[in-house]
DNA sequence: GACTCATTCTTGAAAGTTGAACTATGTGGG
DNA sequence: CCCACATAGTTCAACTTTCAAGAATGAGTC
């Protein structure tokens, strides 16, 4: 990290200006609420929030459809802990299961079952439309191309870059 | 609601096309990572989540530093119930106390306490540095500007419209 | 004033998340 | 084989969020 001066212990920090604060507190703004509207639609349409329903869409994709506990966790962005969770959730409704990974004893692959997949097919077109109406059917091919390029840029400079100490890699 | 076809009761359902989803993805993933990365750096830097930074930001620019719940709840974009408990929380951390409002004995005001303020002060450079690093320095001006209207457009398509129940509205 | 309904805020329990600790297995060297 | 260390996943406790009540005050109507 060379996030020394992060303390505060540096010289006069680079504030925004008026432009970047209105375009960040936009972008809060819109974030949060799309966010939000999301996880009720799913919640709502699917009985889980869009994290769940984002491994499940994984699941569905994967070879198989099944995929190691780690990869899971590392393709969804989120801790093995917050996914063990999660699976535990998911296969208590029955719509996941776990089953040991025959290479290395230590590994689960988490796969989807027939009654996950039926949740994803019934639930996917709502969720499709409710993206529709947020994004797509608000901005114009234009700006469509110019949101993927910024999103693009914006992921690279925060992915989980090296190391240091125990696994915040994973993060 | 006119979401009467989100059940999956419509017809063919708009699918999203390849670009579409790509710019979909990289939407989702550079979200996430930006939030779980704030949220990581205040939680270290400050002691406290994203959300309960930017509810101190919002009392430190308001009128003599205190809102009303509700106020603070809408212009936050939680619900109050949310708002009711983290206040709880930074009141137990001596940055915010509530004091009763004058003019409605409903109501009560949040205010920033001095140790509140100075948190603020001791941790905005540092918030503000991790906020340029993920967009202002990596975007070109051109590009802020974009992402601004972009976010504008959005946020107008998700405002917390009308109701029906309860208060839904509220978020 | 009494009724009714709206609004403000809080509370409690269930669900979800986090970070650290823990178990078990894999890996590379002596 | 034995060791030290890395990896895979889970678990626990503390914390946060959500949802559904609930307590209290305000406002409009008769």
């Amino acid at each position: 990290m060379n996030t020394a001066s992060t303390g505060g212990g540096g010289r006069e920090p680079r504030w925004l200006t008026e432009d970047e604060q209105r375009v960040w507190r936009a972008y809060l703004h819109a974030t949060t609420l799309l966010e939000d509207h999301l996880d009720r639609q799913l919640q709502r349409d699917a009985g889980m929030p869009h994290i769940y329903y984002g491994l499940l869409v994984q699941l569905s994709q994967a070879p198989r459809r099944r995929k190691r506990m780690t990869e899971l966790a590392i393709d969804a962005k989120i801790t093995r802990s917050r996914l063990s969770h999660a699976i535990a959730r998911l296969e208590k409704n029955g719509w996941v299961r776990r089953e040991d990974c025959p290479s290395d004893k230590r590994g689960q692959n988490a796969v989807l079952t027939d009654d996950g997949f039926k949740i994803l097919e019934r639930s996917a077109p709502g969720h499709v439309e409710a993206v529709r109406q947020a994004m797509f059917d608000r901005l114009t091919p234009e700006q469509v191309g110019k949101l993927g390029e910024i999103m693009k840029i914006m992921a690279e400079g925060l992915q989980p870059q090296d190391s240091g100490a125990d696994l915040p890699w994973l993060r």
